[in-house]
DNA sequence: GTGAAAGCGCTAACAT
DNA sequence: ATGTTAGCGCTTTCAC
């Protein structure tokens, strides 16, 4: 155990040749003949040599990293969709770090600190604050909820559902069952995704003649099961109970379920449940969530193509708004 | 926009002084007097400067990062890990990079090559796949699974849970409900781990007299809902169907749940039901889950602990073993 | 086709 | 207490 890294200086050496060369054929840019070439090659490969990226990445000022924004690793929604980025990237020759916000602000602006001064080549925010500064310099993409500087922004790109869509078709399905009282739950801290959804499911009960009125509409100030949970025994505790819930995520109706259950109410016969997102989870649950289908993946990999063509130089300041599909399952 | 990013030379032709008072300032190293500090933080703070991170990482030839290799990151198990991994880490000044290998090796490989070349100073493989071999010269602390070569290295931690223990307390407990053929369901890739597991259960069978059988051990290629899902499938059209089984994961056992709901399947009633982990999700499927659990935050923190304590040049070869804990829950 | 050399932003001797 | 300088490993002109 001699020297632990080997640099370039030292396969040059070996090689007999300089430094730059080396680098040339690393980098396959630059001419050298294919002899040279096979010789240093050979040396890197007999060396198991691999380029110090933390040289490379100051000398050009910039890394081959991009960086993934999160707020809740733990649900499927994210984690699915940063697994999606990490592996296009991968393949693109990028590493992405994933960074878990655990939905907080302040640990969001601490991580694109660190990212910047990390020189990470782009950025990927899903669902990060839609309050957040434009990343001066730096190409960006945001998925899922748009940022208000969005539009003005040069060089941003967003990625998202039709929230609209999600509100209405989730609206449809109960009042197509038959339902006259349904109640809406959103996330609080993400107004203008929420609006859309709120907009959607308004329309739809407008369309069909169902009264709404804004004792249906409920707000939960986190995303999780726990908050699924807490919010429905409210909304079943209070005077007038729905006989339909559109819940704005399905961690949130799958909480739901679990309180339902303990309940002893009976799904769809007492209450009728509409999700959104189609986790994989709600797929598996008892009974199984009727749920509007985001195509998630699809978010990652367009953000993944759209920060690599950044990074490269083009202009993606592109809005991706991609439709939306309900799937039926058994708690409608 | 004229400079994207300011430098440390700038910042001392601003204050009015070099660029090692800057370092030193920066630093809290070195001395230097309480007035050069003072105007040093203020022109910092005028032009919001941040050191770049990769000239220091350079210079050093360490990064203040840390990567976290787990092995499927939509699985509750380990996407909680990472994030306390993630959190204490940022609290202690590192960065952590999270890394997800989808169960593949050829990523995991992947990844260690890429870690390396961004010089990281230190690796936490959760579950990482046990014949890997010992990373040379880096920090580094393995989480659940313990790697074949773990007690000749220098330098390795381990950290895990009794999964002896786990194996006896979910047969015991199967077993105090009066069950007598209680099959097993085992992840064929972890071996080192499973196999402790599977001797619990025998011991325990073995303590009560009750009858074990190679034809009662199933194993899964890959631990999710779906693998759970099918293996239970095969299990209950086995010619002699067991009464009880314990699934070597939760999220097996979650699968399991779905299939016997499809088939009409009552649970405790017609089979009992153990998992293993303690994952949030547990406590609210239905029917709740009995489970055996696994203090993961505990591996978490006491991983971040070791891999800081490493990269500050202190040896901390410890092996960590956690015991279990059954909770009781719907399915016994 | 190839090499010498400058320099990215920083830290850490070494001077003063 | 502070400044000067070498050099981390690499890419990229610029000569030849």
């Amino acid at each position: 155990m001699k020297k632990e890294n080997i640099s370039i200086k030292e396969i040059a050496r070996l090689a007999g040749t300089s430094v730059a060369t080396v680098s040339r054929v690393i980098n396959q840019n630059g001419r050298f003949s294919e002899e040279t070439g096979q010789r240093v090659r050979e040396v890197i490969e007999a060396y198991n040599y691999r380029p110090n990226e933390l040289a490379r990445s100051l000398r050009v000022d910039k890394a081959q990293v991009v960086g993934v924004i999160v707020p809740d690793i733990t649900n499927e929604f994210f984690s699915y969709i940063a697994r999606k980025i990490e592996t296009d990237l991968l393949e693109k020759g990028y590493m992405a770090v994933i960074c878990d916000t655990n939905e907080s602000m302040e640990r969001e602006k601490q991580y694109i600190e660190t990212l910047k001064a990390m020189r990470v080549g782009g950025i990927i925010y899903v669902s990060g604050d839609q309050k957040i500064e434009p990343i001066r310099g730096i190409p960006a993409v945001y998925i899922d909820r748009k940022p208000e500087f969005v539009n003005g922004d040069r060089g941003s790109c967003f990625i998202g559902g039709d929230n609209y869509q999600g509100g209405y078709l989730a609206a449809q399905r109960l009042i197509r069952a038959g339902r006259k009282r349904i109640a809406i739950v959103l996330h609080a801290r993400t107004i203008a995704t929420q609006e859309k959804r709120l907009n959607g499911y308004r329309q739809a009960l407008y369309d069909y003649g169902i009264p709404g009125g804004e004792e249906l509409i409920y707000q939960v100030e986190n995303v999780d099961m726990d908050h699924g949970f807490r919010i429905t025994k409210e909304i079943w505790e209070s005077p007038e109970r729905p006989d339909a819930i559109f819940y704005s995520s399905d961690i949130l109706a799958i909480g739901a379920l679990q309180y339902f259950h303990e309940r002893g109410v009976k799904i769809p016969r007492d209450v009728s449940i509409v999700g959104i997102d189609d986790i994989p989870l709600s797929a598996r649950v008892t009974p199984a969530l009727t749920t509007v289908r985001q195509d998630y993946l699809k978010y990652g990999s367009l953000a993944s193509n759209a920060v690599v063509k950044m990074m490269k130089g083009d202009q993606e300041k592109r809005t991706y708004i991609l439709s939306m599909e309900l799937i039926e399952r058994e708690t409608v």
